[in-house]
DNA sequence: TGCGAACGTTGCGTTTGCGCAAACTTTCGA
DNA sequence: TCGAAAGTTTGCGCAAACGCAACGTTCGCA
């Protein structure tokens, strides 16, 4: 394994206050994995052996349901923890994460959680911060199902992701990993058919452009507004 | 203000590994409040200032849109912490807190919570895990709201109910707690029409009784298999 | 005890978004 | 280079659930 580097972690929240010989201690305690594109990561209801820090790439949180739709739940983008069932006091992973790009992850047995969180400063609490916010998120997730349309819902979900990762084009804001109509379907809760239409619809109309696994918002300011934010 | 009983905290997970002067001293912090039926504990927004426990009653978590919808996020029952923002890194509570019934509450001053959960062994344990059933929760609403019919989620939520706060009568088990049809489509994502004409079929069907406010499941087992699990 | 407000019911028309089906396009591996 | 697989588009019909509206019922308060 290829020696890593201090600065990888050096400007990642939960490791932000922590000294040269510290960030060492933990990289050294650290297995680096690589995922091709789909490969699952973890899987709902396994054990939870391990916790993982996101280094590149684009992880996806899904649960399936019993009758084999999935739901996804989170994206998490490069520089985030996630597999953190420790952290909520959870023995097994509570969802199913899996690779939505080529992805490149740092992974430490579970068993090192409670060190880390007694030992480093401030690691517990960046964690529980960034914890809280994807409470929030899965908050309005609640709530935009809830009280919104299909093609408000998907403009939201489009928005986040660019916020997410996107990356800067010629013709707008494209999504930094492949994404289907289905996996966006996936996202609001609808049906690739609508999500297809509706794509197809906004591209007629200049906000977006999409070729295959691919979405470029071309108008981030009209989306805002049909988003209803 | 009345002498609390240790009694009260001793049953609590995240107070059960404490001794009786640590519980005392707790007590001895805390302030116990009352709150009306529909008082608001705090708002969206505002500064955490306090957080609470739950002695009894029930607290309806809400969110609201920026059309004035109300969304239900959660529902707290008896014996549990809530107002929890430090916990997740926030200096602001992530949503309303309304009490659905009489409710009587003890809280502390948000400035205790570090002592709390560096000096009370279990506390943040016991805590984080209450934090990831709440995750789970959540994380089980987006998925239903994602894959089911407005039947099976409203049978879902009040199986929910009556599984967080039922009693049993005679007839079947009764939600704890005054509770409208608006509150449920509050909390399922759809009209109170929709709720009501549902409730009138079920009544129809034996399955439930219902008064105004009050709503009794006659056989839940009828209604487990209606919500699709 | 009577009035008003809050809560609940119901009918009807409409819309939204899903389900099915068929065809087309791009990609990737043999 | 060809063929299969994966992803996408589109049309059509339908059902679920919403919105509106009007009316009935219960409760609490003066």
């Amino acid at each position: 394994m290829p020696k890593l580097d201090e600065s990888l972690l050096r400007p990642l929240p939960p490791f932000s206050k922590l000294g040269e010989s510290a960030i060492r201690a933990i990289l050294d305690q650290a297995t680096s994995r690589l995922f091709t594109k789909g490969a699952t990561v973890f899987d709902e209801g396994m054990p939870a052996d391990s916790f993982f820090l996101l280094l590149d790439g684009t992880i996806r949180v899904v649960r399936i349901t019993a009758e084999g739709e999935q739901v996804t739940a989170l994206h998490i983008c490069a520089g985030q923890l996630f597999g953190i069932a420790k952290a909520l006091g959870r023995d097994t992973y509570p969802a199913t994460a899996m690779a939505a790009s080529e992805v490149i992850a740092l992974s430490w047995p579970t068993t090192l959680w409670q060190s880390f969180v007694s030992q480093y400063d401030g690691f517990a609490t960046e964690t529980y911060k960034m914890v809280g916010e994807r409470v929030g998120e899965m908050n309005t997730r609640i709530v935009e199902m809830s009280t919104q349309h299909v093609e408000q819902r998907i403009a939201r979900a489009l928005l986040r992701l660019i916020n997410q990762s996107g990356r800067k084009v010629t013709e707008g804001i494209e999504i930094g990993f492949p994404i289907t109509r289905q996996d966006v379907s996936e996202m609001t809760g609808t049906t690739l058919h609508t999500v297809s239409r509706l794509l197809s619809a906004w591209e007629k109309d200049g906000l977006v452009t999409s070729k295959r696994k691919k979405i470029t918002v071309r108008d981030p300011h009209r989306m805002v507004v049909l988003s209803g934010a």
